[in-house]
DNA sequence: CGTCTATGTTGATAGGTGTCGATTCAGCTC
DNA sequence: GAGCTGAATCGACACCTATCAACATAGACG
């Protein structure tokens, strides 16, 4: 159900221009991003406590009805941006910190790869496809 | 004709949730991202001598008719991502670095702020409105 | 088991988006 | 000015998407 974003060795504003494939893959994790109302509810979950937010704690935030939330949020997680877990009655979301690492990595320049920030798991999967393990 | 972007002082992973008019800002930046296309015409760009290139360019990398491209064209440049500029017969695409780097900044985690990367638009502009000069 | 609460799913609908062919516009060259 | 080339706009169409109300599902609790 979710899609495997593949561990790009090239950014939009590298010499290396994306292949269809990259940027069919990271398209779709932009327009994900590309809802207010999502944007919203990514920073509503990291910045709850313990980096977690059932979407009761969600709703609240929005005039919209809970169905809408539902839909948004089932989005980010097909994009691999958020992951959810039962508990009891309540349904937990997550982010993916190194998702969005990744996506932030592919927009930064690359004039100066010194600097560049490096994070664990995009490091170390260069150039190579990688799982995302969303929620099954 | 061009959308004006705040310098945000959350990021989608702080603890400072994005308020609804960042997130509607922010989210018709990543709204042009969200297509292929358009982030193949983004690294195409960037990637081309100059870090220019005219539509010609650009519509021999794609099966799509010249208006299409001329319309995605459109949305970057509208998105503020980049800006064109005529000489004689053509017409030159450039992207528009700092904006990019922008939303990098907004999706990279804040956890350690002391090797947060700074790009000189933003750290200066941090928390006030800046035009983002597209063309006209 | 029955009921209650929290979520997810379905179906319907209005509006948005990507694409194209046809046309128009801008600037060069003759 | 006439004609040519590159690029933008227009109108139309098919498809996607955000939204809601209604319903279905999952788990807790009595």
């Amino acid at each position: 159900m979710s899609i495997q974003l593949p561990v790009l060795c090239s950014s939009v504003q590298t010499h290396e221009p994306l292949t269809a494939y990259e940027a069919s893959e990271l398209a779709t994790a932009f327009k994900a991003l590309g809802d207010p109302v999502r944007l919203r509810l990514l920073s509503l979950i990291a910045a709850h406590e313990g980096g977690e937010a059932c979407v009761c704690d969600l709703t609240g935030a929005f005039e919209l009805s809970q169905p809408t939330i539902s839909h948004h949020l089932k989005v980010l997680r097909e994009a691999g941006l958020v992951t959810s877990q039962r508990r009891a009655t309540w349904v937990y979301y997550q982010v993916v910190p190194h998702r969005i690492a990744l996506l932030a990595d592919v927009l930064a320049p690359s004039d100066d790869p010194t600097t560049r920030r490096s994070h664990s798991s995009v490091a170390s999967g260069c150039c190579a496809p990688v799982a995302a393990g969303a929620t099954s």
